[in-house]
DNA sequence: ATCGGTCCGTGACGCTTGTCACAGCGCTCC
DNA sequence: GGAGCGCTGTGACAAGCGTCACGGACCGAT
């Protein structure tokens, strides 16, 4: 097995240490192997730490009496979980589930605080993860607000897109690793409207083909130029 | 005129820092008057400092091309306006506008950097700022994308009456200082629809009276439960 | 008092979308 | 190869809400 060393250089959140800061947190960092469905924390729980997705998938998500769910953020390898609460020691704002089996690497919080105060370049970093993350949020809160359903869609394919997406002659092609159940609690909406909008942007040609989960899409630009303009 | 030593000392995120700390901030602080409908920046714009409302209110949010809007935050004396960027290096993600003559100071980003660099202090407490900005903004993703607009402007209600509502045998009364269209803005909705949720919220006994911008309301705790179970 | 502005209430109407119901399809597992 | 199951498509319907239109209340300026 790789050392954890390795692993947590390639986090992002991490990336810009030193070999020395990083070969201390990792020493202090829990690792653990889980199944699908795990339960990382529920909203309202106290904070416990930091964690790191090193393998698989995690899904924020806040859920209403109701049943309904929106998802906040999917998060996989190299992504922190939850860095938020960290800091303004209050409790976890959204529930964190793993929707297949994977590795996560788990910081208590008291280490976490430790080499942030020790080190400005650890409190640099997360206050960028920390930006990044609010930048997103404030662009999801305005798609919900404002766009269509497939207008979303059609926002959500574009980052889809340029994370895992190669482009050729025909359009940008990649794998779409999610059901359409989940799409739809991404974006805030039920599985149906989800359905009736990916057919309606393979008739206007911003899905070009779609064989299985394979999809082959306009270019990110286009999807949301598109999206912005309203459909059209 | 105060100086600006003192008036910062009471800005949050500046509440915990020594006094040498302080005043060096302040002598980098560049103070502003300017009247309503000033434009601190736009969205897309390179970061160029960190905004403090002295007095007034700055208006932060996100438009859509078709003329609608989203109001992000609304932010009063005492609180930061746009904390974020300051670290990402990104632009601004949002628009920011006075809604009444105001005073402002202003830190560059250049000085801001130095202050959070050299002193961990000063970057726990903006860190903590980002935090509060954060769990508030996931808050309300998940009202605009799940509640009807009579929950959501319950749950604005809870938060202005915990603000500046004072209670007494009859429920928390306070002055709503917004007109409907500028409500509308903050929950994602039409000023029409304001109006009629204010109805239905009168006749279901959440809003006690009405009398001009003068509210009588139930208990926040009350306001948020009768929103969460979706209105009875 | 009169005008002009902003703000508020309310009716009518149509579109979007959530919901329910059901049918086809591709799996895996016997 | 059938039974079961999860995922997907689609039709019908109703509710919520955005939009338009209009009228009325309030208020400051002249």
């Amino acid at each position: 097995m790789s050392s954890l060393v390795d692993v947590l250089r390639e986090v992002p959140i991490f990336a810009e240490l030193d070999e020395r800061v990083i070969a201390l947190l990792a020493a202090r960092c829990v690792p653990r192997a889980v199944g699908e469905g795990f339960v990382l924390f529920r909203a309202g729980d106290p904070c416990a730490g930091l964690y790191v997705v090193l393998e698989g998938r995690v899904r924020v998500f806040r859920s209403s009496v109701d049943g309904r769910e929106q998802t906040v953020a999917v998060e996989g390898p190299g992504r922190p979980v939850a860095e938020l609460p960290l800091f303004d020691g209050g409790p976890y704002p959204a529930h964190a589930v793993t929707t297949m089996p994977s590795r996560l690497a788990f910081l208590p919080r008291a280490e976490f605080e430790h080499a942030f105060r020790s080190d400005p370049d650890v409190a640099a970093a997360v206050v960028h993860a920390l930006g990044h993350r609010l930048r997103h949020l404030v662009q999801l809160l305005e798609t919900v607000a404002f766009r269509d359903v497939a207008a979303r869609l059609a926002m959500l394919l574009a980052d889809y897109s340029e994370q895992t997406g190669r482009s050729n002659a025909d359009g940008v092609h990649f794998e779409l690793d999610r059901t359409q159940e989940e799409l739809a609690a991404e974006i805030g909406t039920a599985r149906e409207s989800v359905s009736r909008a990916l057919k309606q942007l393979t008739t206007n040609g911003l899905i070009r083909s779609r064989k299985g989960r394979r999809l082959i899409v306009a270019p990110a630009e286009q999807l949301r130029s598109w999206a912005r303009r309203g459909g059209e």
